[in-house]
DNA sequence: AACCTGACTTCGG
DNA sequence: TCCGAAGCCAGGT
């Protein structure tokens, strides 16, 4: 693998539990902000294999991007289990638990 | 080397 | 708010 997707390995590795973060804002943090596309590929790929929280990432809309039947209810239960409120839709207040750490 | 594929994002209507 | 188009990236074929 690349050294960048080495870095956005790393960062999804550090998302606390409790909180969430974006495709969008990862890719950034690891140095290309227009590489969002390639965190989607890297969670396929990789978060099994590296036991991932592949759970606490979701688009910049503030929901979660998988369909309903095709992931949808499990990353949602995943959520909610770490205290996150999660509405019908996938809704998340990003204002509440992104996680700002650096930037 | 060319072309295709996404768990994306932004912008315009 | 919803939809489509365009831009972007690394991997796989």
């Amino acid at each position: 693998m690349t050294e960048f997707t080495a870095k956005l390995l790393s960062i999804i590795k550090s998302i606390p539990m409790g909180s969430v973060s974006t495709y969008g804002r990862i890719a950034n943090l690891a140095g290309n902000p227009r590489a969002a596309r390639q965190v989607s590929w890297v969670l396929r790929v990789y978060s099994e294999k590296l036991s991932l929280p592949w759970h606490r990432i979701i688009n910049s809309r503030g929901r979660i991007s998988l369909r309903k039947g095709q992931g949808f209810e499990l990353q949602k239960a995943l959520l909610e289990e770490e205290g996150i409120i999660v509405g019908h839709n996938g809704e998340i207040d990003l204002n509440k638990y992104l996680w700002n750490d650096n930037l």
